[in-house]
DNA sequence: TCCATTTACATCGTTCACGATTTAATCGTG
DNA sequence: CACGATTAAATCGTGAACGATGTAAATGGA
């Protein structure tokens, strides 16, 4: 039978499927999202060239110039990364002197992050950024709200199969 | 202002603009596609145990289990990966006695990838996972293509903006 | 023919993502 | 209070992604 595709009930007739060939992987839904954050990726990283900054270091920033002061866990969880990729993520952004990590005096194990100055500063030299985004993306208003919100089911559909503990 | 959004058009009123704080980042676009592309990775981690392979170790095996016999430079193409990250790869698949790679006698310059007899064994224990994955994605046939085909929209209007050249 | 350019592939260093494991602080229950 | 369980954070090793750079083979003019 080989059904090789992320696509759900039986073998439809999908677009290339009608040739049989199925050389590439452009039936796959996973490869579809995967594709487009390499594509994100490398829109950011152009982006981000200036600030001196990576993608995920990026959001992280974000994070803190909404709201200063966040544990490690925090970031984490916000981002949905463990521990070991944010420590070091964070210690990096501390050796850019953008950061600075100070253990919580209330609960000894927790380690609170928070901008420098030059952290603070930064976030001027990036508000041009989302709209570079949101123009690049092309989309229009109504596409972008379907698409954002076909993705978090989807998100959330994958996450739910996975500790059903 | 502060923009800080993948939204198209000016500050419209998205689900957690109405409360004003904005403390996560779910209305970045690109973070819905960041975060769905994590939950494939994780779900595909589990799928793929079994077989010991990674995501795109699992990629370039559909590739050839699709059509044997493709050059670097033609996995990198459909991947849409460099060769520092495709040479790694392939010689990690070569360890493990899925595939070969063997110079072109036409063009000294060109290294062939084929499967191994272990590497088209391999096909029989990864039929399932495809279908594991649709179910797994919760989306009716109709959901799934409009959202691949948003996907595929997006990346494109995301990519013809890196090189205009 | 000669030599600059292009093409295919590879190496190195850095960052991100994560599984496994470790340490230290706090919590909970007897 | 004691002590096992949980929690926050970190470390280590591996694989993936990519910028910069390098090498050898093929190509294309002058």
């Amino acid at each position: 039978m080989s059904n090789p595709t992320d696509r759900p009930g039986k073998s439809a007739p999908g677009a290339n499927t009608a040739t049989g060939h199925h050389e590439d992987l452009d039936d796959f839904l996973c490869f579809a999202v995967y594709e487009a954050n390499l594509a994100f990726n490398q829109l950011y990283r152009s982006l981000l060239d200036d600030l001196g900054l990576t993608y995920p270091q990026y959001l992280v920033m974000t994070l803190l110039w909404r709201r200063d002061v966040r544990a490690v866990k925090e970031i984490g969880d916000a981002l949905s990364l463990e521990y070991n990729t944010v420590t070091p993520l964070i210690k990096r952004l501390e050796a850019m002197d953008l950061v600075s990590r100070v253990r919580d005096l209330e609960d000894q194990r927790v380690v609170k992050v928070s901008l420098t100055a030059g952290g603070k500063a930064l976030e001027k030299q990036a508000r041009h950024i989302p709209q570079c985004v949101a123009d690049a993306s092309g989309l229009s208003m109504k596409a972008f709200t379907e698409l954002k919100s076909s993705l978090e089911d989807l998100r959330n559909n994958l996450k739910s199969r996975e500790e059903p503990s």
